[in-house]
DNA sequence: ACAGATACCGTTAGCGCTAACAACCATATT
DNA sequence: AATATGGTTGTTAGCGCTAACGGTATCTGT
């Protein structure tokens, strides 16, 4: 009993062919109903598990949906495989997580080992990869969702919001308040560009209004409540009289706000602050921070949809791009 | 040029056979350098992508490695994963995670799923499994390392700390602080099995000094600070006089840590808090919180490794649990 | 009673790749 | 010159499963 065992085992013990248990075991369909019985019975009795990778060799079909992220560490992509995962329940399809730490090469790597099992569709985040990686999407063959942000060319099926006008919106709030002495603090801005695009319009619409960043702090590593509250305390010591600060991340924003906590600066006072994401984590915290709702789960959802369409053989929507609105929540820091 | 190229059309197209092609590609040995060179530019130029269900039902071997964990939302198994990874890295064994959303029949779902891909290796998180699940791992032929929780009997191999002994440890340090009075909040306490043993052992030290809970608070969702927060301001509403809470997890404790902040509670003065796991988002906050350290990506790292001198035919360690001890960090708060 | 429909099950021929072995050639060895 | 050696390529036979089609028995309607 060391080999596992087959179809052809299972057919054996119940005196039918291979195909009447494969039959039997998938569907149960075009089987009797006292033989699929039979053949149920005597498969969980040799502890029959079947074998994916011959029947997806046969049937030259796998239900498995590819999801690429950064990170599974930063608050956000979680919450976007949740949403994810719940437009993909009660469909056969699994999602299969592959993490590409923010890197253009490891993600073509990650990207090849998806693509090498031929899965029914791929998901990956941002819309900048390598050459070769982008070439490998484009002729896979399968719906390719590329999910979060939506400025810049898609390769096929593009779901997110803008990040340069998250970065706008929430310059355009902060100047309607007649904050001019602003500041920004930003982690990983090399290899996030999602983050770079927000600093991007921001800045853009601050210059539009005859106004610059009066201070910035950048940091490449990943965003900590500690870091945030680091950079805060060591930004305002070299530009003492800022109003405000545009965080590159909630994380970050909530280590400003410990920075006023502990030197006693009022909130929006002495500092206004705003963050990016909403994330779960702000709710509950001595202040309402400001921030930029981004639609994680509602993204993945809508990722999921579109595979299944596609997988399904259903008719695409038209347009390849689903653009959500980044709403800016002002709460009680601005 | 609909159809994807096969080994056979770069065989064709380099007029060698489909097996010099194969091991061209895999290995790069037994072929001349010459015709590797060869083989590998019309192979890029067809843009062949291997594919490894073919390659895996040939060669009866996949590089991948199952992963099942409860949630990825949660702060503590992203970081057990990355620590994976990294104990991955270097080697060609690719994980692949699932998520089981605290639910055992999900979990056997996900783990029949995984073992259908005829995996390489296999890591759960926990030791409390369905029956079925636990034959199936049992019977996989596979090495099989169950993570987090020492408290139980392992199927094979066990990675983890005792919770039973996280919770007495931390009951005693509390005891020996001289607190008398002390409550505990917790979520998910059903399905969350590492926490009820962290709380089974917290409350039997205190009885053993004759202590018993003086207040508790039970929420079946997910943790938030939010929602620690909340049920602190109510738990202390109905035990006005406690002095002490102990949190099923750091991201409780920072809403209790919140709730004293907005109500000019002092820290550990009028309330000593105590949170599970020494998440990196406690570094920061203005006051350093009472936690246990957890060893996540330490486990996560184990694991692989465990995972890579099996599959490597390596010689196993003889001791099949292989437990950290978890270290209590007082903090500020106790 | 007989064509046609229906339900159930079997046979054949792969899916795209690789392990194992066989074969070949050039060089080195005796 | 005959033999051995090692490097390089080819051939054969599946891996475990399923699509597609074929067959047989039972049933239906007229």
């Amino acid at each position: 009993m060391a080999r596992k065992p087959t179809l052809r085992d299972v057919a054996n013990a119940a005196n039918v062919s291979e195909m009447t248990v494969s039959r039997a075991l998938r569907h149960g369909t075009e089987v009797s109903e006292k033989t699929r019985g039979r053949i149920a019975g005597i498969a969980t009795k040799l502890g029959y598990v079947p074998n994916r990778i011959a029947g997806a060799l046969a049937s030259r079909s796998v239900n498995l949906v590819g999801v690429v992220v950064p990170s599974l560490s930063s608050h956000v992509f979680p919450e976007v495989l949740s949403g994810l995962t719940d437009g993909l329940a009660g469909s056969p399809m699994q999602p299969v997580i592959g993490v590409s730490g923010y890197d253009l090469v490891t993600e073509e790597g990650v990207i090849r080992e998806m693509l090498s099992w031929r899965p029914a569709g791929l998901v990956v985040a941002g819309l900048e990869h390598s050459d070769t990686a982008r070439k490998m999407m484009a002729n896979a063959g399968i719906p390719v969702v590329e999910i979060m942000d939506t400025d810049g060319t898609p390769i096929e099926y593009c779901v997110g919001i803008s990040h340069l006008k998250a970065g706008r919106l929430m310059a355009a709030d902060i100047l309607n308040r007649g904050y001019r002495n602003i500041g920004f603090i930003g982690t990983k801005l090399q290899h996030d560009f999602r983050a770079q695009k927000r600093l991007r319009g921001f800045t853009e619409t601050l210059t539009e209004s005859g106004v610059s960043l009066a201070g910035q702090a950048l940091y490449s590593q990943a965003s900590s409540i500690a870091k945030g509250r680091e950079m805060t305390a060591s930004l305002l010591a070299t530009a003492p009289d800022l109003q405000c600060i545009y965080y590159s991340s909630d994380v970050m924003a909530i280590g400003g706000l410990m920075h006023c906590l502990a030197s006693g600066l009022s909130i929006p006072g002495d500092l206004a602050l705003a963050g990016f994401n909403n994330l779960e984590l702000l709710n509950g915290l001595p202040i309402r921070l400001a921030t930029t709702n981004s639609f994680r789960s509602e993204i993945g959802r809508k990722a999921a949809e579109l595979i299944l369409t596609a997988a399904g053989g259903g008719s695409m929507p038209p347009d390849k791009i689903t653009q959500f609105q980044p709403i800016v929540e002002i709460g009680d820091s601005l």
